[in-house]
DNA sequence: GTCTATAACTTGATAGAC
DNA sequence: GTCTATCAAGTTATAGAC
């Protein structure tokens, strides 16, 4: 049985103490407390605060990108495609949901150079799901609604799954989910 | 013309200040220069940080609870509330986006008793919330989906418009967003 | 009401012994 | 790698002169 490294339980504990009280009132001391460490000790595994915030941010752009990337890989039905997403962000919130919380709620406290290089992730990412959006609109399969609309209105949807307590969660959350955002509340 | 009390000045530079960096990362310093005072002056006005966010997020509870108690008043049809509840939300996050992204981020922060006295309000806003689409649900007006799952699907499919840029914003956003909510994304 | 000065404390991070 | 000791800078908030 191998044990974890010390740098991977840090990094661990950090992604829940940002979760629970935000990455600004989170303090090194906090989180060695939580990793049986002093404070100064943290810095032989890393070097600096903000180096963990900046792993947790990029892991997951890079999840959501290359889950995007393998959907339009597999199929080009836009309503496939928007069926995967869904998906996607599902997975990947059950998954993980305390490292999904900081990559959504604290990205904004990266420095530069990095914050720009996440904004243009996501910008990237938006950009391709706007695009799906827009063809199966132009095909007649998606209602015809600004695009803008629905995908930050799906985007969010889907953006407190991480927020459930995991022994509560539905069984056919996937199908109850797709099928609210695809056919709405009304019967 | 009245000149704005600079009381309330303080107030409206704080929203925009926790908006942007958050209310940890929000110091009295930032906000006593946006208002051209030294920090130290501030408390010539207010009696500390913290009385900031209480009033901001309180204030925007008692409008979300306000409205919904009219909702009530006004009908019982479930289709009718969950109509109107859509576009109370809509119609806050407009008129106040600033001090809305206040009030769903930072809430957290608020010290106790008043963070446990926020979270009562919401749970009840949320209760209240449920029960019509539980309604909805049992005169067979709503599909029958897990009634948490509708309930934070909606409640966050509506947690963007806030960050939309005021002057992109399409005119017919309620109808859009309605119809996207109640029939789906698909055609 | 606004200022300067400062108290009292917390922050991220480093130096150097072991 | 972990510790103690420490630093420099930042934090909220108060006291008291004007």
């Amino acid at each position: 049985m191998a044990t974890k490294p010390k740098k991977q339980l840090i990094y661990e504990a950090a992604a829940r103490l940002f979760q629970e009280k935000g990455y600004s009132a989170a303090s090194m001391r906090d989180l060695a407390e939580r990793v049986n460490l002093k404070a100064s000790s943290l810095y032989s595994h890393i070097r600096k605060k903000e180096e963990i915030l900046q792993k947790i941010c990029f892991d997951n752009a890079r999840r959501f990108l290359q889950g995007l990337a393998a959907i339009e890989q597999k199929t080009a039905d836009p309503l496939e495609r928007l069926e995967a997403l869904i998906h996607l962000h599902i997975d990947i919130a059950l998954d993980d949901p305390t490292s999904i919380t900081v990559f959504n709620d604290e990205w904004r406290h990266l420095e530069e150079p990095y914050l720009g290089d996440f904004v243009k992730l996501r910008r990237d990412y938006e950009q391709r799901f706007r695009q799906i959006i827009q063809t199966g609109m132009d095909q007649g399969v998606f209602r015809k609604v600004d695009p803008n609309t629905a995908l930050f209105t799906m985007l969010t949807a889907l953006r407190w799954i991480h927020y459930w307590n995991p022994t509560q969660i539905p069984g056919n959350l996937h199908t109850e989910i797709t099928s609210l955002l695809l056919r709405g509340m009304v019967e």
